[in-house]
DNA sequence: ATGGTTGTCATACAA
């Protein structure tokens, strides 16, 4: 059985519904997880999924921020969210994919939207990187008691770090930007080696080769400066790892009308 | 060193 996940920030569900509906037209992956819908749940649109073919849509917003949603063409057995740094800030969501009789277990996919942090990369000088750092030291804690990877498990979202040298466009002038600080790319390596998780698309791509999901909006020419940082990502369990074929950035989507300033990432597993 | 853009909601704030 073939399975294709996608992770997107789609930076508003609401108004680019028609590039999600066309992306799930032209790649038809069995399962979208988007984040930054800012869309409230009476707002989401779910019978446009409906009608794309898409029968299992589960959301959790809040008005005008954040926000994640995945939607599937296989049934949903299982919905659960989780909270951080005591805010109520729709930033998770995990569902279980029932894979029928016969298969093993269903299993989980957890979809992440991790705090972009502000501009000022100093927890006591700015709250916004204090909260994303807090963040990420509460995934590192969940990974350690919860055990995600012991069963078969996948993680996606963004994570808004750009983790290694090579994603993104100059170490060296990234690295006192929040999303490519020390602070940040160790936090999240560890976290992600402690709990168990492969780096889906490194493992398949490894370095030194570049990879990003996500162009700034503020470069003028965003295809031709290419400053790019990869800050949505795949994380499997190892057993899925394994059966995992193909991590492709859909940079294309970047240039659609009006678009995201991240792409869409999709992970082909041959089950 | 600085400013550059976008979306939401209401004209500020988050990214």
């Amino acid at each position: 059985m073939r399975l294709t996940i996608t992770s997107w920030n789609i930076n508003s569900v609401r108004l680019r519904l028609p590039l999600v509906l066309r992306f799930l037209g032209e790649h038809a992956p069995d399962v979208l997880c988007l984040q930054e819908t800012k869309c409230p749940d009476d707002k989401f649109p779910t019978s446009d999924f409906r009608k794309a073919g898409y029968e299992h849509v589960r959301f959790v917003g809040q008005k005008g921020y954040h926000g994640v949603a995945v939607v599937s063409r296989l049934p949903i057995a299982r919905v659960e969210t989780m909270s951080f740094c005591e805010k109520v800030d729709a930033r998770h969501m995990a569902v279980s994919l029932d894979r029928g009789a016969g298969a093993a277990a269903g299993f989980t996919i957890h979809n992440f939207y991790v705090p972009a942090g502000g501009d000022v990369p100093d927890p006591a000088a700015n709250d916004k990187f204090a909260h994303k750092l807090q963040f990420l030291e509460e995934m590192r804690a969940w990974g350690g008691r919860a055990r995600p990877t012991a069963a078969p498990a996948i993680l996606v979202g963004d994570l808004n770090v750009a983790p290694l040298e090579h994603d993104v466009w100059s170490h060296k002038q990234l690295l006192s930007v929040v999303s490519h600080t020390p602070v940040e790319t160790t936090a999240l390596e560890a976290l992600r080696v402690e709990a168990g998780w492969a780096d889906a698309a490194r493992v398949l791509t490894p370095e030194p080769e570049k990879i990003y999901t996500w162009w700034s909006y503020r470069a003028p020419d965003w295809l031709k400066a290419n400053k790019g940082r990869r800050l949505d990502h795949v994380w499997l369990s190892p057993d899925l790892m394994e059966t995992c074929r193909e991590v492709a950035v859909l940079k294309d989507a970047r240039g659609w009308e009006r678009p995201s300033d991240h792409a869409p990432v999709t992970a082909t597993l041959e089950l």
